[in-house]
Formats: structure tokens, C-alpha cells, sequence
DNA sequence: CACGCCGATTTTGCATGCAACTTTTGCCGA
DNA sequence: TCGGCAAAAGTTGCATGCAAAATCGGCGTG
């Protein structure tokens, strides 16, 4: 293999999913490749060639090969047989049974997160607001955008289902990318910060009923904003 | 490569999976491995040699540790680094939160199932119903089982969405093997065929509201029947 | 007898080579 | 100029080789 510290040049992966680290290449690949989708640095229906990747991350094809197959089993990848890897293609439609289900899964949390949450992480979720619509008002779009997502991870949190929160987690990766596209119709912003005011004043009063309901109006007049971004560019 | 028509024995593969495919091994050897950690063939906890595997398939290494990192972003396998993979172990607290969270997702597509299903669609549910009623008339618990589950993912495929489809199936393999030992416990069959008279009732009423509290009965008294039997033996 | 240590054996992680397949290039005739 | 087609170049799929790590086995010590 070539000199690693040569072709390394990124400085920000001092974690634990380096990959000079023996056991641990496809991991570090498939987290490289997934910021890079999820950033949209890589388009979706783009083909990965190999060698793109293995330049650039500076590991050979066989743990590159073995991120992708990770990749396609989350659903960011698609391989064909003979024609490598490429970004999928998501459809408007595919967007939407994916925010139904989300949505659905939320609702659902929302009734445990009041029954189950402790104190701390409610005071968690207090505290995730406050950094929210401080970015708000610093119009700091995607700061917003991060802290928001945050705080709905929080609601799994607080329900104590590592089920859901690693499903959750791993369906919104999918369409974060399209999620952030919806920033572009940011007429929406101010009263989404004022429905998640009400949201979090259900949480703290563990008002699992009404907070279902909050959440449900939330996400629904938020995707109806995402689909008018959305609906002109995608299949 | 050695002979492939010596070593493969089998004779039930003359399917799209065929390990003969150029492109098409690693998926091949997934689904393999993934029907011996349903079937309990390997059990949970062990590991699986490389090997053993590659020898079993007649495949070469590299697609074999392609399908491990599918498996495991599936959640059945566990690779440890420079210990290869193993059946993932779940804990009953573990089944316990994939249940509740497939029981989240099934309540939600009652109503969907409701509202969308075709009436063709809901023909093949009482299709597979009276199928299932058959089985148990019979006292044929495998057939009774399998069908079982055709039915509750019928109720998927009622409320057209397939990302929610997608992802019970994939939660659903993680543990079927533990729905499957609650069996032992037979006590609750006769009862649940008439649960799912009901069930099928509400579904042809297109009752949504009724059909998921009857859903939330079924599976919550047989999650309870499920956990008697597993509790002495899930850490 | 239990326990730890060290060498031998096995197993895993990864790079690489080769064959199969795809895509591109360049050439010819219409 | 434009297909169309064949050779060339490039990419992917897989087996294999080698090095690193883990596991096994035997031996000596407490």
C-alpha cells in the first residue's frame, strides 16, 4: 500500500473511524462516502468509481468495495452488477413514504418520550430549543437546520427505544439532503420556530396527546413546504 | 476457483441468487447466511469462520466478507475487527423494543391499510386468512406461523408504502427466530386465530380505529406469551 | 492442579492481479 | 455528417497472497 500520511490530506478525522486503522478501512469508507452523499458533494443517479474513492481516501478497492455493500444496505447506494456503485435516485414519491413513515414513527414517540423521559432529557431537549432559535434569530440557516434535527432525534431519546432511534436515525439520513432543500422556502421558518415553541411546552408537560397532535401538524405543513421545493426536480 | 458444479450441492438455487452469477455472489451468500441465522442454523452468539462458509458456498473470501458488512448493516451479524462476524446476541430488552416498534408501525398502517388497501388487496388477506385458519386446523404450526406473518405484512402492502414495508420486513427477520420459539407456548393459538378473525373483519369494514386496537391487543397478549418462553434463556 | 507464557497454527484484513464486462475511441461506409 | 461497429482503454468482480492479529497447544512454574 502507499505512503497513507502522504495521501491523506484531510485533518478533521482524528476519531475513531480512521482508516489506518487495521479492521476498520470499509468503516471509515462507508462514513466518508455517506458525508459526502448526505452533503451532497456526490449527486444522486452519479456512478462512484473506484478509483475516485480509493485515491482519494487512500485505501484499496477490497474495504471500499465492502462500504458500498453497507451503503446499499442503508439504501444510499445502489450497485448494479458490472457498473459499480451510484448515489440513488430518490422519487418524490419514494421522499414522501419515507416522511409518512418517519412521521408516523415520531407520532408514536412522542406518547412514549412523555411517559419515559427523564427530567435530564427533557431539560436536554429544553436546552437543544434555546440553541435553535438562537440560531434563528442569528439567521443562521444551517445551524437551524442541525439543532432542529436534533431535537427531534431528542424525542427518540427520550422514549428509550434503541430500536426506533437507530431506525429513525438511519431512514432521515436518507432524505436529509432533500429535507435542507426545503430551506429554500424559508416563509415557513418563523412559524415552524413558533410550533416547535408549543412543541416543547407538550414535552415538559408530558402531554403525550397533544404533543402527537403538535408534532403531527408540525411535520405535515413541513412537508407540504418541502414537496413545492422538491416537486419540480425530482423524478 | 475450484469446480463450482462439484462443490454446490444444493439443489434449491435455481433462482435469481444463483452464486455462479458474475456480480452477484456477495448477495447470493447474504441471503444464505441470512436463512441459517433465521432458521437458527447458526445460533446467536457464535461466530462464523470465514471458512466454514466459503467452503459451504463455494465461494472465494472476498464476496463472503461483503455479504458479513451487509448482514450487518442489516443487524444480523456482528464483525469484531480481526474476529470476524458473528451472530449478533439480542437481549430480551432488545426484542422487546423492536416488537414495540413494529407494533408502532403496524398500528400506524392499520389505518393506512384502511384507507388505501384495494379490495383486491384485501381479498389476499382473507386469502391468506382462511390459508392460515387451514394450518391450524391441521395443527400445522410451521405453515400456521408463516402464513401468520404473510398476513400482518399484507396489511404493508394494503397501505402502500413501501419504505414502511421495507423496513418491517427487515426488523421482522431480525427477530424472527425468537417470535418463532414462542410456539413452545401453545396455549395462545387458538386464541389468536380468533384475534385474527376479527382482525380480518375490521380490516374488510375498512375499520381502521377498530382494527388497530384489535391489533394492539393481538400482538401486545402475544408479545406477552412470547416473553414467558424467552425470558429464561435472552440475557 | 491451576495458571501464565511462548512458539506454532489458524484466521482475519487488505492489496493486488487477472479475467469479464462496459465504455470510449476511432474508423469506415452510407 | 451520421450511424455503426470493432479495437482499445477503462472498470468492475473475484480469487489469491501476504502480513497482522488471534487462537491453540504444550511446557514449566507456583
Amino acid at each position: 500500500m502507499q505512503d497513507l500520511a502522504v495521501v491523506e490530506t484531510d485533518a478533521d478525522d482524528v476519531d475513531s473511524t480512521r482508516k489506518d486503522r487495521r479492521g476498520q478501512r470499509s468503516t471509515y469508507a462507508a462514513q466518508r462516502i455517506r458525508d459526502m452523499i448526505v452533503a451532497g458533494e456526490l449527486p444522486a443517479g452519479d456512478r462512484i468509481p473506484e478509483r475516485m474513492i480509493t485515491e482519494r481516501l487512500g485505501i484499496s478497492r477490497t474495504p471500499l468495495r465492502e462500504a458500498f455493500k453497507i451503503l446499499e444496505a442503508e439504501g444510499l447506494v445502489h450497485i448494479e452488477p458490472n457498473r459499480g456503485a451510484m448515489v440513488v435516485q430518490l422519487s418524490l414519491a419514494d421522499v414522501e413514504q419515507i416522511i409518512e413513515m418517519l412521521i408516523g414513527m415520531e407520532l408514536h414517540v412522542a406518547e412514549l418520550a412523555c411517559q419515559r423521559g427523564t427530567d435530564a432529557e427533557i431539560a436536554e431537549a429544553e436546552r437543544l430549543h434555546h440553541e435553535m432559535v438562537a440560531a434563528f434569530e442569528r439567521r443562521d440557516l444551517l445551524e437551524y437546520f442541525n439543532v432542529n434535527q436534533l431535537i427531534h432525534l431528542q424525542l427518540f431519546v427520550c422514549a428509550h427505544n434503541d430500536a426506533l432511534t437507530r431506525v429513525y436515525k438511519s431512514e432521515s439520513a436518507r432524505i436529509r439532503r432533500y429535507r435542507f432543500a426545503s430551506n429554500r422556502e424559508p416563509s415557513r421558518w418563523a412559524r415552524a420556530v413558533a410550533e416547535h415553541e408549543m412543541i416543547l411546552d407538550a414535552l415538559q408537560r408530558r402531554e403525550g396527546a397533544i404533543l402527537r397532535e403538535l408534532l403531527r401538524a408540525h411535520h405535515w405543513s413541513g412537508w407540504r413546504a418541502t414537496r413545492k421545493v422538491l416537486e419540480p426536480e425530482l423524478p
